[in-house]
DNA sequence: CTCTATGCAAAAACTTTGCAGGGAT
DNA sequence: ATCCCTGCAAAGTTTTTGCATAGAG
């Protein structure tokens, strides 16, 4: 796991605590989180704005789920997500790769039921 | 094609011009249709309850794309969407078949640049 | 001192809900 | 006569924007 200073040497913007708290939080998920996900101490125009720096920082990426809140993590290695329609709950899943002749593929979202769903049926 | 006595007739709602102008609209398009692309009459109240009605009636499928809407589509046969970063737009695509061990995974959604935008750059 | 970051409040965008009137059976 | 459908208006939810203040360099 880097390090925030190691995480942001290349970027432009200032490390303050919000950003700082906001990184941090985003370093330790182990799956994308959403506004309500973080327990911050910040208004939500912060969090957003400074969410926004670091997606044209390219340090973190989003995505919508059918909640209809934005999801957001680091970018790190590639891989696939997974919605489960029955917890709702967002998983990180292994790198999916397909071929779409002429399309170039950047991210895979699966929907479905997931492992532990499953079983409890 | 199906007409919509045929897709409707185990279903248990009246035949309203507003559901018979909804499902006509999704019966003909070729990707999955948010209100905006829709050209109705009827109140969004309206279409937002009928929609939801077809969604418990198993006719249609719904998901939400980056833009933060929700897009409607018959339940047909099993196909990939893709959404494409650059145009937005909305495309359906063939089959992904991807084992995940423990998963159901009932739809896939690719995100990414299309044919067409990667030829224009 | 200047420029960036923050908080608060209001706006914006999309969808849902409450309610009363209309239409079908 | 009853039950379902509809339109209108208002409320709800999440994210964004405007503006004045606070803070860092």
């Amino acid at each position: 796991m880097k390090n925030i200073e190691e995480l942001t040497k290349n970027s432009s913007f200032r490390i303050t605590k919000a950003r700082n708290d906001i990184l941090n939080t985003l370093m330790n998920a182990y799956r994308p989180m959403c506004y309500d996900d973080f327990d911050l101490s910040m208004d939500k125009a912060t969090f957003y704005r400074n969410i926004a720096k670091f997606e044209e920082e390219g340090l973190v990426w989003k995505f919508e789920s059918e909640d209809k809140k934005w999801y957001f993590e680091l970018i790190k290695q590639p891989h696939a997500h997974f919605l489960c329609k029955a917890c709702k709950k967002i998983e990180c899943v292994k790198q999916v790769n397909i071929k779409l002749s002429g399309y170039l593929i950047e991210s895979v979202v699966l929907k479905g039921i997931c492992n532990d769903c499953s079983k409890q049926k």
